[in-house]
DNA sequence: AAATGGTCGTTTGTCGACAGTAGACAGTCC
DNA sequence: GGACTGTCTACTGTCGACAAACGACCATTT
């Protein structure tokens, strides 16, 4: 966000409402409030230091991306993730990945490709120190690079309610390791299918991407839909 | 959203700020309230008889969704309507309804085409009768319907940021007549084509559904993006 | 015993008042 | 004269306090 060579680095004055939203938002995606925690507003204001106002306004916000869920007169609580939530998640994040590599592909520019394989690099390098922490960030990295070489703001705004809540549902379970390396170089081939400009072979492999990654987390899935008899 | 044989019509007791809500969206996508626009707190707090927390409450919501605009310390305004904006917008409600289609042809419900036909029906009753309000009414419950038939929440959602802005481009030029019956009949190939299950043939029938409705638009809007020398 | 009605405590919803900020304007120094 | 600086004002940002609504519990009635 800042300029890099600035002597003096900006003093931070977004107003409180919006220090809340980052915070809670924070909290929520990384997993530190779990879903279904409701969300007193007098304790979090204490807790925060802020007044109940500032943080009534970011709940409008939380609220509007799906992160929590307020009932009037009743509160705030974390929102649940069931196994359709996910289902939709994934599958509305591969359309916008789709749509976002054929607006590359139709660009058609070589510094877009470029930046991309910069991404790959950095995430093989994370992968082969073992820095798993680092390859999700880059990872993350790569997919909202994906959507923003799109140019598309709205696409963006709309993929900032995917993305958030995928970050949640990755926070939540235990990421198996897998093999890390093998996790960067899935992404070569989508590279180089947008390069070749192969729109097709580019929707299908980054279809697959999201599809396997969606198995992964639905499968250790272990909440019922319907916990109610 | 009420059921229809109710007996007694459900007491409206939503909070104020959802109603202020309504209020707002409404005379924001009607084109009541003009884009750029300022929307100064302590008038609109006034004029609606109620005080400013719930209003602020409001505009946290119509910022996140697209329709205002709000600056730190500076207040909120309509948001403005460029030429982009429109290009994005019905770029990405294009890849929103072929994405309803392709789910409702998965599917495969006979009563979902039926649903269509109704709306269908209705449309061309409306179209005979030279009722263009009720014409342009069916035809966004038809695109409303789509989405429904889907039965994909987060699709549902994002669509409504899509679809609010919509209204709002099409209250703000002043509709041409165009033929009526034509607009109507244009909806039939999509419903046989969902009928049919021929995928590829729906998602080419709606695209251009989509980009002919855009090119009425684009082409007679008349302010420029950027009206700074 | 089941259902109705009332009371109470907790939590959210709303309000009015005060503090803070950005921009406009005028004054001052070089 | 030009540019900087100080003030002024209208607006937004934040707060604390009060009002309203919900759910749980208990008493009452049939």
């Amino acid at each position: 966000m800042s300029s890099k060579a600035a002597p003096l680095s900006q003093i931070d004055n977004k107003p409180l409402r919006a220090r809340v939203l980052d915070s809670l938002r924070e909290a929520i995606v990384a997993g530190d409030l779990k879903p279904g925690q409701p969300l007193l507003e007098n304790e979090l204001a204490a807790q925060l230091g802020v007044s109940r106002a500032p943080l009534r306004e970011a709940f409008q916000i939380l609220s509007h991306e799906g992160l929590v869920e307020t009932v009037a007169y009743r509160g705030t609580v974390v929102r649940k993730l069931t196994k359709q939530d996910i289902e939709e998640l994934y599958s509305l994040r591969c359309v916008f990945e789709q749509f976002a590599i054929r607006r590359i592909i139709a660009a058609n520019n070589p510094l877009d490709v470029a930046l991309l394989r910069e991404l790959f690099d950095a995430m093989l390098l994370a992968a082969e120190s073992g820095d798993l922490k680092q390859v999700n960030l880059i990872d993350r990295q790569f997919h909202d690079t994906l959507i923003e070489l799109s140019r598309h703001q709205l696409l963006h705004q709309a993929w900032s309610m995917v993305t958030l809540r995928v970050r949640q549902v990755m926070a939540l379970r235990n990421r198996r390791n897998s093999v890390l390396t093998q996790i960067a170089y899935n992404h070569v081939p989508i590279i180089e299918a947008i390069e070749a400009g192969d729109e097709a072979r580019a929707m299908f492999l980054i279809q697959e991407h999201v599809v396997s990654a969606r198995d992964l987390i639905v499968e250790m899935w272990d909440n019922g839909d319907e916990p109610t008899p």
